[in-house]
DNA sequence: TCATTCAATACCCACAGAGTATGATAAGAC
DNA sequence: GTCTTATCATACTCTGTGGGTATTGAATGA
C-alpha cells in the first residue's frame, strides 16, 4: 500500500465516481480502476460497492476513509513540520553563557532571536568557559558566549559586541571625586578582580593593560564573577575595572567612573563559540541574529 | 513521498548505518542511499549528517522519525480496523423488530451475536412490517425480524425459528379446567386477535386455520400486539391465540393451554428479511449467527 | 602507508503505473 | 421495445522508476 493508493481511494471515495475521481486526479481512468482493485485486494475488503450509477463506499470503505484522510493528514504536517525544523524556524537549541553575561547583550538577543523563531526552545546553561568547550565537543551545547576567547582547533568564534571599560569605585573614594580617572592612578590602589577560573580571563586583560602602561596592579583580591566584583568595591576591598555593561548592576555607595589617558585596545569583546562545521539550521539562524545584533 | 520512503527512513535512522539498513530491508545499498536522498530533496531538509561512521539524524531528522513512526502506526491500525470491518467483526448493523418479537428468539440471537462480534454495534428499531420493508428498500436498515413474510421481488427471507400455538384463556373460564382444549372448541368462544395493520399478519393464519377446520372464529376485538392481546383476555374479552414464545409473559389470572386435535401447520413462523444482494460482511456474519440460532 | 569501512555514483534491467482503445452492463429516453 | 448514454472493467502497450551490480571517494585507524 502506498501514499498514493489512499490519494486515490479518498478522491473515488468523494466523487462516488472513478471518472470524475480520475480527471480530478488528472490522470485516465482505468489506471485508477486497477489502482482501486489493488488496494482492495491488498486489504482483503470491498471498499466500494460497484453501481451501473458510480462507486458507494460500504461499511468497511467509511471506515477506512476517515482513516485514509486522518493518514493524509498526518503526513502533511509531518512535512510541514519537518520543513519548518530544517529551515531552524522549530526545535531547541542549547546555549552557554557565563555569569555576567547576563547582564547586557544575551537577554536582548535571546529576546530577539525569539520574537522571529517563536517555536525554537531556547535553554540556557551557566557554565565557565571550560566547560562551554566540553560541552560544545560533547555536544551538549550548540553554542556558548564568554569573552577572551583563544582560537581552538575545532571550534568556531564570532564576536558579538565590544564594551569599553569602566572603574568602579565607592562613592567616598577618593577617585571618584573627578571626573574622569587618568588610568595611571589604577597603580596606586588596590584592584578587586574576576573572574577565577580558566585563563585567559578578564583578569589577563587587565594585567596586560597595566603592562602596557609599564606597572604591575595591585591585587586585593579575586572573585567569580563581575556581582561579586562590586559588592567587594563596596565593601571597601578597592577599585575594580568592569566592562560597560557591568553598569546596569547598580549597588548602593558604588559608582562607575570613565578613564581617562587610556591604553589602546582599552576595551574588551564578547563573542559566542561554536563547533566548526555544525550545519544545523537552528544555529545558522541563531548565528544569523546575533551577527545582525552586532550590527546594531 | 511514499510510506515506502517512511519504511526505509525509519530502518536508517534506526541502524544509523545504510549498510545494515538495506540488508535489514533485504535491498542492497545503493537504491536505499538513493531513496534517502530523494526523501531529503523532496522535504528540502537535510535529515541525516553523514559521517565515515554512519548516518546521524539531525534535529529535523529527530522530528520526522517521530512523525514517520506515527504514521506507519497508523497505517498498520487502518488496515488492521478496515479487515475487521471486511470480516463483520467491526462497525454497525441496524435491525428491525416488532413488539412481541422480543419475548423469545431475538434477545438471545442478538445476545449470541454480541458474543461472537463484541465490536458490532446492533442498533435495534420497533418498526411494523410494512416500515421494515420501507426502511429496507432506503437502506435505514440491514434486516428486519417478522412473521408471515410474503415472498418479494428485491427481498430475502430467511426462516429463523417455527412455534407452536396455544391458547390464552382466562384461570377461571371454562376451557382452562381441561386438560387440553380441542380446536373445534374455539368456534364458540370470542377470539381476541392480533396484530391489526398490515396484511398478512398473525390474524389471517389464525383465520386460516379455522376456515380449514369449516368454521369462522367469532372475532371479539383485533390488538397491536401479544401484550395487549392477553391483558384483553384477563379483561375477560375471550381467548387469545398465541406463539409459544409469548408464554414468558406471565399475566396474573391467565394461563395458557395447549390445544389438541389440531389442523395441519398448526405453528407459525419467525423469519428475518434482507436486501436481496447485500454484500455487508455484517449482514453476513449476522446471518450466520441466525442460520446457527436456528439450528439449535 | 595501507587496509578497512563507510556513503555516493554510474550504469543496467525489469516491473509497475499510466495511457489508448474497447468491452460489458444497466439505466433512461423516445 | 429499442437505442443511447452513462458507468466500471479489461486488454494491450509504453515509459519511468525502483532495484541490482560494480565501482569510486573519503575518512579512520592499525
Amino acid at each position: 500500500m502506498d501514499l498514493r493508493h489512499l490519494r486515490y481511494f479518498v478522491a473515488v471515495a468523494e466523487e462516488e465516481n472513478i471518472g470524475r475521481a480520475a480527471s480530478r486526479l488528472h490522470i485516465s481512468q482505468p489506471p485508477l480502476t486497477r489502482q482501486i482493485q489493488q488496494l482492495e485486494e491488498e486489504l482483503g475488503v470491498t471498499l466500494f460497492t460497484r453501481t451501473p450509477r458510480g462507486m458507494t463506499l460500504t461499511q468497511a470503505g467509511e471506515l477506512f476513509l476517515d482513516e485514509a484522510r486522518n493518514i493524509r493528514a498526518l503526513v502533511e504536517q509531518a512535512t510541514e513540520r519537518t520543513q519548518r525544523a530544517g529551515q531552524g524556524k522549530l526545535g531547541r537549541i542549547d546555549v552557554a553563557i557565563f555569569g555576567s553575561a547576563i547582564l547586557d547583550a544575551i537577554p536582548k538577543l535571546l529576546l530577539a532571536f525569539r520574537n522571529r523563531h517563536p517555536d525554537v526552545k531556547v535553554v540556557l546553561h551557566t557554565m565557565t568557559k571550560a566547560e562551554q568547550i566540553e560541552a560544545l565537543r560533547q555536544r551538549r551545547i550548540s553554542v556558548g558566549f564568554n569573552r577572551m576567547l583563544a582560537p581552538l582547533e575545532d571550534l568556531e568564534t564570532r564576536q558579538v559586541t565590544t564594551e569599553k571599560l569602566l572603574l568602579a569605585v565607592r562613592a567616598d573614594h577618593p577617585l571618584a571625586r573627578l571626573e574622569s580617572i587618568p588610568f595611571a592612578e589604577l597603580q596606586h590602589h588596590p584592584l578587586v578582580l574576576f573572574p577565577t577560573g580558566a585563563r585567559p580571563s578578564f583578569i589577563d586583560k587587565v594585567i596586560g593593560l597595566c603592562s602596557e602602561r609599564g606597572f604591575q596592579p595591585k591585587i586585593s583580591q579575586e572573585v567569580g564573577d563581575a556581582v561579586t566584583g562590586v559588592a567587594l568595591v563596596a565593601g571597601g576591598f578597592g577599585v575594580c575595572l568592569v566592562p560597560e555593561s557591568a553598569t546596569t548592576l547598580q549597588f548602593p555607595g558604588v559608582v562607575y567612573a570613565p578613564l581617562s589617558d587610556t591604553p589602546p585596545n582599552f576595551h574588551v569583546d564578547l563573542s559566542c563559540l561554536y563547533r566548526k562545521g555544525d550545519a544545523s539550521p537552528i544555529l545558522a539562524a541563531f548565528l544569523q541574529t546575533v551577527a545582525e545584533y552586532g550590527k546594531s
